[in-house]
RNA sequence: GGAGGAAUGGCAGAGUGGUCGAUUGCGGCGGUCUUGAAAACCGUUGAGGGUUAAACCUCCGGGGGUUCGAAUCCCUCUUCCUCCGCCA
């Protein structure tokens, strides 16, 4: 949710940067602006009928205290008056306090200077491409092969317990799974994120303060019975760590890292693209977080983006960096880019990383703040990524480590897996 | 699951119908003193709305109610604590 305070003071540049979304935003925001000044008025209405009853109560105590019960009725009677044009004015003030709340949700956040003008990945911009693709033969497969051929992941049994896109990962593939895991978070660890390990059901407030509600609740498994939701992503309850609170200066930039299993609906996403491993309903996601001072927020995306990039350069997959155009980035995001890997087999890229600047936008939500120079409150700028997303780093692996025995496990994660080849021709 | 108790400012902890956004202590910040620091003393110190600035309004876990007036009384929800039961 945009600060209203910036709305106010720059609604020309809000509708000049949302435009790069393909959005005119100007008829909605002229409406919000119509609607907090409709919000503000009955505010100073209310507040003055209750400063005057306050005033009239006060009096009515002094005249009980000084014997003059027969004065304080008629002022009973007035502030009976009054309360009734306070109630109605409540009410009233409510109702455009909740429209303005309302608009104010449908309003994505504003692109970053840098974010090209585009409605869909075609106006994305490849800002780095690593240097190697491997080669594979005639005969190679893809990952899903690989994964029946040597007995890693068992798509079907996943199928009968659950359903479709929760696969059951066996052997040496769920060792390389949890490998996986132990890797991106020592390396997080190291480079100063803080591991947590949060809940993986979260409230309603949680998915309103990092924005998956109220626009996507389709994309959540919600537990109705407790009105909780399965998290989608590690960002919401890691995020909403920091819900309500205001933090010192000194406590920022603040830097976590969390493993969880991640749960998304994907409602209406079926075909050859979701084969295997591209797309499930439960997977692995290690995620990194950032609070910052807003002076620094972009900073901390570039060091978040160069840290993804090193974990990909350290498991020596083929890889390339989008920063995503204003129409295929996400609602809350200001500033995204995306990590693909190429498989080899499919021969085609499969993004394994999402990194974004939301400034103040979730903060906003949050009511994240931290006192400035000043010690004044002020929103903080919140910032995630994955490192990484396990699934597609896992097909990425299979395929482009593969020869016609097996599949060579990467050098960085052999500590980790206890063994260095998958199948035989060691 | 059953029975009791509790929820107040960064923390501790007063406050059971009126001038209480709230006594006090600790902590924080500023100052006096000091070569410097500590101690002592003085001052200051919640959030949001609103205003050029003020005035003013709201908030004592959430929501509702009683009353001219609620931190204080009533209802309800949530959370925590104690005891009992159950349990990895």
């Amino acid at each position: 949710m945009l600060p209203l305070q910036t709305l106010r003071e720059d609604v020309d540049r809000i509708a000049e940067a949302l435009a790069k979304r393909g959005l005119d935003a100007r008829p909605m925001l002229d409406e919000i602006l119509e609607l907090d000044e409709r919000r503000r008025s009955l505010q100073l209405q209310l507040d003055n009928t209750l400063a005057e009853a306050n005033r009239l109560s006060k009096e009515i105590g002094n005249l009980f205290k000084t014997g003059k019960a027969a004065e304080a009725q008629a002022l009973k009677d007035e502030s009976a008056r009054l309360k009734e044009t306070s109630k109605t004015l409540g009410e009233s003030l409510n109702e455009a306090a909740e429209a303005l709340q309302q608009a104010l949700y449908q309003v994505p956040n504003t692109p970053h200077e840098s974010v090209p003008a585009g409605k869909d990945a075609t106006a994305n911009q490849e800002v780095h491409r690593s240097g190697d693709h491997p080669q594979l033969g005639a005969g190679a497969l893809p990952h899903w092969e690989l994964a029946k051929k040597y007995d890693l992941i068992d798509f079907e049994l996943g199928v009968k317990i659950t359903g479709a896109g929760f696969p059951v990962y066996k052997g040496k593939g769920a060792r390389l799974q949890r490998a996986l895991i132990s890797y991106f978070l020592d390396r997080n660890t190291a480079a100063g994120y803080q591991e947590v390990q949060v809940p993986h059901l979260v409230n309603e407030a949680s998915g309103y303060g990092t924005g998956q509600l109220p626009d996507k609740e389709g994309q959540m498994y919600e537990v109705g019975e407790d009105r909780l939701y399965l998290i989608p992503t590690a960002e919401v309850p890691v995020t909403n760590l920091f819900r309500d609170v205001i933090l010192d200066r000194a406590e920022l930039p603040l830097k976590y890292t969390a493993y969880t299993p991640c749960f998304r609906r994907e409602a209406g996403s079926y075909g050859a693209h979701v084969r295997g491993l591209n797309r499930l309903h439960q997977f692995d996601k290690v995620e990194i977080v950032r609070v910052e001072q807003p002076e620094g927020s972009y900073q901390a995306l570039d060091e978040m983006v160069a840290h993804v990039q090193s974990l990909l350069e350290a498991l020596r997959l083929p890889y390339r960096i989008l920063r995503l155009c204003g129409g295929d980035m996400g609602f809350t995001s200001a500033l995204t880019y995306d990590f693909e890997v190429w498989s080899a087999a499919q021969e085609r890229w499969l993004e394994v990383s999402s990194v974004s600047n939301f400034e103040a936008f979730q903060a906003n939500r949050l009511k994240l703040r931290y006192r400035d120079a000043l010690n004044k409150t002020q929103l903080a700028h919140t910032l995630n990524g994955s490192a990484l997303a396990l699934p597609r780093i896992l097909a990425g692996i299979l395929e482009d480590y593969q020869d016609e025995t097996g599949i060579q496990i990467p050098e960085v994660l052999v500590p980790y897996t206890g063994f260095s080849r998958i199948g035989g021709g060691d």
